[in-house]
DNA sequence: GTCAATATCATACTTACGGGTGATATACAG
DNA sequence: CTGTATATCACCCGTAAGTATGATATTGAC
């Protein structure tokens, strides 16, 4: 029982439905079947999904489109589209709304499990924040932060004040001083803002 | 002329020679064809590709996940999966190497350029560093930067001092440091190190 | 059992930063 | 023309941060 919530918006009903009733096959739960754009404006709104399949073509227009830049902007889940254009100039518009799929009808069962899933995990993925890896950081240095160090490092990328850290790790603030020191001794820097500065260029 | 380099990874030579095909029918070029995880690693080492396609089931054993998780490791071009599982243990396998897609045999060259054009695309996108932009910083907030104080964040930002700064805009550093004020009013902040924590999370 | 690495703390000094207050000049909007 | 926003600068003060040096205790490796 995952429970992930789907919006479809498809404008031929039997396939809506046929992709619907997939779906709750498969332990999926569907949050409403839509036809157009303006109801699936609404039903966003009113009942956020864990993700959306899209149709592209809606009617006479490519609505589907719309709808991508509307989740862009104010949402923040994972949708795929479901169309039958493979058309260079269609899917260089739709790749710019960046949907984390794009799946060419006829389509079977399969395509779609798949397609779901791992646009649900990876969705998941960018937007965990970037961890503050100890090996990541340690691996791109010569001279190995230690535990404590590593500790003390991330509280200055925090934001935190040496008696702020003194209070936390419950030691002198003559000890955070210490091993400020040589935290910037290993990372090359004389600031706790350059010392920021550089553990981000670590990071990417 | 695109000239996107692909890797092929799939143990069928005459499916892999059909994908080629079509690959360079189609503004790709193809970096290399390999059959099986030694090949795949070499390649890769020696002319890294804009992106893999890798076929999971390698012979007898699912190889196409281990050349996954050696890309992730080492390498940062976005790959897809091309297979005829869709079982979920093997779904959920996979995901975790985080795949850019999972294209279900038997495909056609529409499914092909769609997933590419999506995954370099939405590659491109992930692994662009997030800008540090006025007016998406101004946006979260009630007091806006003016042009000077947005400056100024931006050199705290980098980790630099009021000295420097200073001498980089070509004024005194009791500006600086006026500057440095409201923008610590506006942040509610009251060290570099916590704006630029705030920064961080205004933009995330 | 000794050496190296780590964590702890201290004292003392210098510098950078943060905060308060006030002043001047310019530009732009109503 | 007058107020508001912005940018500029000054002076002062207190504190936080950074630098240097040295000391002790614990742990684990060789």
């Amino acid at each position: 029982m995952s429970e992930i919530r789907v919006l479809i918006v498809e404008d031929e009903p039997l396939i809506a439905e046929d992709i619907g009733e997939y779906l709750t096959n498969n332990d999926y739960s569907v949050s409403a079947i839509v036809h157009n754009l303006t109801d699936a404006i609404e039903a966003m709104q009113k009942e956020q999904p864990d993700i959306a399949l899209l149709d592209i073509n809606l009617g006479d227009n490519m609505d589907g489109l719309l709808i991508a830049e509307e989740i862009n902007k104010s949402y923040n889940f994972p949708f795929l589209y479901l169309t039958s254009y493979t058309n260079k100039s269609i899917v260089d518009q739709a790749k710019y709304t960046r949907p984390m799929g794009y799946i060419v009808k006829p389509f079977d069962e399969g395509d779609l499990y798949t397609s779901i899933e791992i646009a649900l995990y990876n969705h998941s993925q960018v937007n965990k924040p970037r961890q503050f890896n100890r090996d990541l950081i340690n691996d791109k240095m010569l001279n190995h932060l230690t535990e404590k160090e590593f500790e003390v490092l991330n509280d200055i990328y925090e934001g935190r004040t040496n008696k702020q850290m003194s209070g936390k790790h419950f030691v002198s603030i003559n000890t955070i001083k210490t091993h400020i020191q040589k935290i910037y001794d290993k990372l090359d820097v004389h600031s706790r803002s350059e010392a920021i500065a550089k553990v981000r260029s670590l990071l990417t």
